[in-house]
This record gives C-alpha cells, structure tokens and sequence, in this order.
DNA sequence: AGGTGAGTGTACAACGTTGTAGGATGGCCG
DNA sequence: CGGCCATCCTACAACGTTGTACACTCACCT
C-alpha cells in the first residue's frame, strides 16, 4: 500500500539507492537530481518504513520505560517529564507497567519481551537490593528510583537522605518539637522510605532531639488512603506531636484529610512537609510545603545516559551513580504565623 | 550480537526455516527434531528479532497513544487502563504528548512521525470539530474523547450529555436549587464543556427549574487552579447558589478548596459533584461525588476495536459511535444530612 | 595526451524473518 | 510392484532499507 523507496526510485527516473541518499542528506548530489526526488516523494507521500530501517541499522529509535502504575501521580509525572526529554533528543517512548510487582519486573529485564526498544529506563518498585544482580542485562539500561544502590548499571536518582534531613531540619526551625512521621517501611533500609527516614533522624540528631520511634507510623503502599489510615493510627495511639512529614505528598495529603477531620488546624496545630512536588499540593487546602526531587532533572539526566550507552556500544564504562538536585518548596501547610 | 535463527539453525543442524517452524508452532515437525530445536534455542538465550518480523509481516505488535498529558490525572488513568487493555491483547503502547495543541495534534495526523505502531488511539484537545477531515488518515485510527463527533472513524466516547443530566439531577433531587457550575468553554457546543452543559440545561428543564446564566463560570483550561479561580470569580460575582457541578474533578477539587476558604461548609452550604471519578476524589476532605465515565470499558473497547481494523484490513465497515455506560457515584460532597 | 581526483550515480548484498514451492522419505493401497 | 498421499524438511525469494564497491563524467594539473 504505502509507497516505498522502489517507487520513487521509478518515478524520478533514478536508483532506489539515490533515493536514500537524498533521504539521508548525502552530501554530492546534483541539484536537479535533488529536486526530482524531492518532488517525487511528496507526490507519493513516501515515508520511510520504520521496521526496514530498524532491521539494517539495528536501533528502533524507541526507549522503553518500566514504571510501577501511570495511576500513582509521580509515576505519571515522571512518565510525562521522560517523554518529553525523550521527545527533545528524537526518542519515542514504550510504556510498560509493572504494578511494582517482583516477579513482572524480573520478567520485564529476563525475557524478550521488550523488544523494539533499544534501551529501557527501569524503576523497579518490588525488587529489592538482593536482586541487584538481575540488572546484569544484554541490552542497555537505567536504573531509576532508591530499591537498588550499588547495582551493575547507571542509576538516576534523588538526594533522598539529604532532602528528607532539609524537610525535617525545616519543620525544627519553624520550632516544632514532635515531628510525626507517614509511611515508614519496617525494617528498610534501602529504599525510598528507609532513606527519607535516615535523613529525618539525622536531622533530629544535628538538633540534639532524641528519636522516638513511637512517631513514625509505618504502612505498606502509598496510597492516599494509606497516609489516611497511618494518621489515624498515630492519633489513636495518644502519642503527642506538633509536625508531620509525609514521606511522600500523597501520604501527606490524606494524613492531612483526617488531621482536619480531628479538628487538628494545620499549620497552627501541626506543621505538614511533603515529598516529590506533586502538581496536586499546590492546590490543597492548605497548600502543602513539599520536596522538588529535580523530577525534570532526573528525567532528562535518564534519558541522555541512556542514550550515550546505546551509542556506545560496549564500551564498559563503569557505571554512574547520579543525584539530582533537590528543592524545599515552602507552602501553607508549613508557614507557621510568628 | 543477539543469536539469530541462523545460529540456531547450525546449533540444532536443521535449516533456518524448520526453526521458524517450530517458534511459530507449525504441525508437522518431529518430537525429536523438535526437541533439539528447542534445546538449541534455550543454549544460545535465542529471541526472534520483531524489526525483522515486523517487516516481514507488516504489522509491529505496538499502538499508538496521542493524548494532551500524562501530568493531568485524567489522562494518566487513562493511559493505564489503555496499557492494561492492550497489555490483554498482546499489544504495547506507545505514549505521545501533544499538551492539546492543535498543531501538534494535526502533525501527529500527518506525519509519518508515529510510525512503529500499527494504529492510534487518539484523543484530541485542542482540534474541534471543523477539523474532523483531518482525521482521513491513511492508518488505523480510533478517536476518544469529545471534540469530535461524527468524524470519518470509530470513535469510543462516554454519555457526556446524559451522565451530566444524572449529575444535575442528582442534587436536584438533594432539595438543591441554585446549581452553579464550574468550567463552562464559552460558545462550545461540542466538547467536553459544552456537551455537559447541555445536560445541565436538560436536567434543570425537566425539573422545571429555569436556566440562570449567572450561575455558569467560564474557563479555559481544566486545571485546578481554574476550577479554584472560577470559584472565586462566582463568589465574587454575588450570585445565590447552594451546589456546584465541577464540570471535572479537578475544577471541583479546586472549587471546594475556594469554597472552604471562603467558609462555607460542604456539603450543608454548597453541595458539589465532580465529573471523571478520579482517584483523588476518594480521599478529598470532603470526598468527592463524582460520575464515573466507565473509563475501564472505553480503555477496553478502544483497543479491541483498533486491533480490529488493524487485522481486518481494508474491509470498509462504516465508523462505529460506541458510548460507555455511566456510572454516579455518591460519596460525602453531595450527601445532604435530613 | 595522459593521469588524478572530486563529484555523482548505480548494482549488489545484507539485516533476520516467514511464505511458497517443492524435495525426500516412508506407508499404504490397488 | 507402481503409484499416491501424508509427513517432514529444505532452498529460495521477498519484506524495505542502507553500506560497500565500483563506474562514469568532468575538470584540472603535469
């Protein structure tokens, strides 16, 4: 059906070869030659067929990027940032969602499943630090996110100690005392929740405040519902506190909900901090302060170390660790009045 | 690099066509042939090249997904349950922003730029209705959302007018009155904005209740911000009302905030229903009613419907208009004490 | 006049796969 | 025993593209 080089070859009157030079701005061709092609092309409407060209150079032009859901915001943020900075250097970008389920992201690096792609951008959600070695993959990849430091490949990620300690340091300059904590993970080290809440007890440390374990409400998911639930429970509990900080915005969020339901005012009762700069906090009521984790940063900074070992080759390069730069976002809900 | 049939062939001591055979499954092959295939096949980590299969075959196993951004909540639930659906279908998805601009969406429409995928689930923003012959596209195409209708393709939707009727109807039947609402588009008839509000109007005709132009404030964008300021623009204006219908749930979202601000309490001042059943609805303070558009099913029936042209060629069966069933969901921001 | 080299174009092969046509083997029937 | 069919396998071509090698035409220099 489609017109291929073959056909503008016979309408111009020249090599289907001749053709592909003009197409890829070959350098010596004659002027009218040029032109004739030109013309016959767009008489035709000649596109190049994408799985020919893939097949002889061995690139699609496509990237792969393997996220837990597009229904959590951050993923979908970030999905939105990586696609665009895929957008700026000529990649398009294949979706894969994992449920941050273990045994699909182990699927996704094993099997050919993802194929049409050159490379893929990888954050895993159910594999943890032990299954570091299931990165040792044949084709190029980037690891995003904080299950796996350490691991054989590039890795793009944020400052999650060092914003998490900015996030707590701030709330204990606003002068509060008791900083509540939403979504800890038992026992995790490694790991987005683990990290944060090193960084929150290193703050509390550098202002000689003991750390009280009775504040830090654990849960599994990161759900709005869960930050809700967390929160009930921490007020259940009777423990007494002055601060919260989500370990992320979504969690943050529903704590808010039910600490406004208990007739808790925020800022003036509690101060509430965030984690990841979601759209959706500028808009709450009230605003809540939260983290910028450099989601555009990451994005592009993926992106092109994904591009430069797909060009590469197999120059082995030990792999990067990068951080992004963070950002403390100072709203409302952390804005204590004298 | 990768092991191509050929190795497999000389591994196995078979032809490169009997190990094709047996990937694809073909009858008569046999046991022990087989089995050496296969054997050969798991030694040498074989997996088939889709660029070439693709070529060969013409079709690439990927569709194309063209939406304004994933960073707005309604689209990155739509985009997961659309990866779900083809997911079931053995289909991959391929993401492209267009931010609903109209020019970028006319590209996508004529470019060869979507190439590597076999059709296109497209939902437009920024084109309307007058552009519909654009949509004469020589691929696959099935059209979403509601800036287009009776355009040259298959067009999966949701009952815009009838869900918005239910929706108006539904805090009528509360004892409300004066139903404001927010996120109208100025002189749209069809569109998201203009279609709901028509079954606004039908709502209020039925329950005899007549049309107060005040009550409608104007927006451009969706945003929650617009659905914040929008609020105050009404409040402002000093016109009674004692509901709101967020036109979405993000305008409703950003309307409450307003609201609250404002002091009024909801639901006993202002009722509001939202429109799109985000999951944010759920854990909004209050929680927010909401229509639900039947999002699974149009995820579900757009890709069955585009993998059917994909597969049945040129067989011009007429475009198909397919509405999803709709759904009220009643929760606290609507739910009238006495 | 012959040689050189840059410019312009072509033929052929190859990327890895699968459809088509047909060859080889063996069993069964008349 | 010849013929026929079913089974199993192979050689070849083709999908549309681009790299390689080379052929031809001029100008320009020696």
């Amino acid at each position: 059906m489609a017109a291929t080089l073959k056909d503008v070859a016979r309408a111009a009157g020249v090599s289907i070869k001749t053709v592909s030079n003009v197409i890829n701005d070959y350098q010596h061709i004659r002027a009218d030659t040029k032109q004739r092609v030109v013309e016959a092309i767009s008489e035709l409407g000649y596109s190049p067929n994408l799985s020919a060209r893939s097949l002889r150079s061995g690139k699609t032009g496509v990237i792969g990027l393997a996220v837990p859901e597009l229904s959590l915001s951050y993923f979908a943020e970030l999905a939105d940032a990586i696609i665009k900075a895929a957008e700026r250097r000529g990649l398009k970008v294949l979706i894969e969602q994992t449920s941050g389920d273990r045994d699909r992201e182990l699927e996704i690096l094993s099997g050919p499943r993802l194929q049409m792609t050159d490379g893929l951008l990888f954050s895993p959600l159910g594999m943890s630090n032990e299954d570091s070695h299931h990165l040792n993959v044949t084709f190029p990849l980037v690891l995003l996110g904080e299950r796996i430091f350490g691991g054989p490949t590039d890795h793009v990620t944020m400052s999650n100690v060092e914003s998490a300690r900015a996030a707590t340091a701030h709330l204990l300059a606003k002068g509060r005392r008791r900083v509540a904590v939403v979504g800890g993970h038992r026992d995790e080290v490694i790991g987005s929740a683990g990290l944060r809440l090193r960084g929150y007890q290193q703050a509390l440390e550098e202002a000689g405040i003991p750390f009280d374990p009775a504040l830090v409400g654990y849960t599994t998911l990161w759900h709005r519902s869960n930050g809700a639930t967390t929160m009930r429970e921490l007020l259940d509990s009777g423990v007494e506190f002055d601060a919260v900080f989500g370990l992320n915005d979504t969690l943050a969020l529903g704590a808010m909900r039910v600490l406004q339901e208990a007739g808790l005012r925020i800022p003036d009762d509690v101060a509430v901090i965030g984690f990841d700069d979601l759209d959706e906090g500028q808009y709450s009521l009230p605003t809540l302060s939260t983290i910028d984790p450099g989601r555009a940063e990451i994005a592009d900074t993926a992106v092109r170390v994904l591009q430069e070992r797909i060009s590469e080759g197999d120059a082995d390069r030990p792999p990067r660790e990068i951080e992004a730069r963070f950002r403390l976002v100072e709203r409302e809900s952390s804005q204590v009045a004298g």
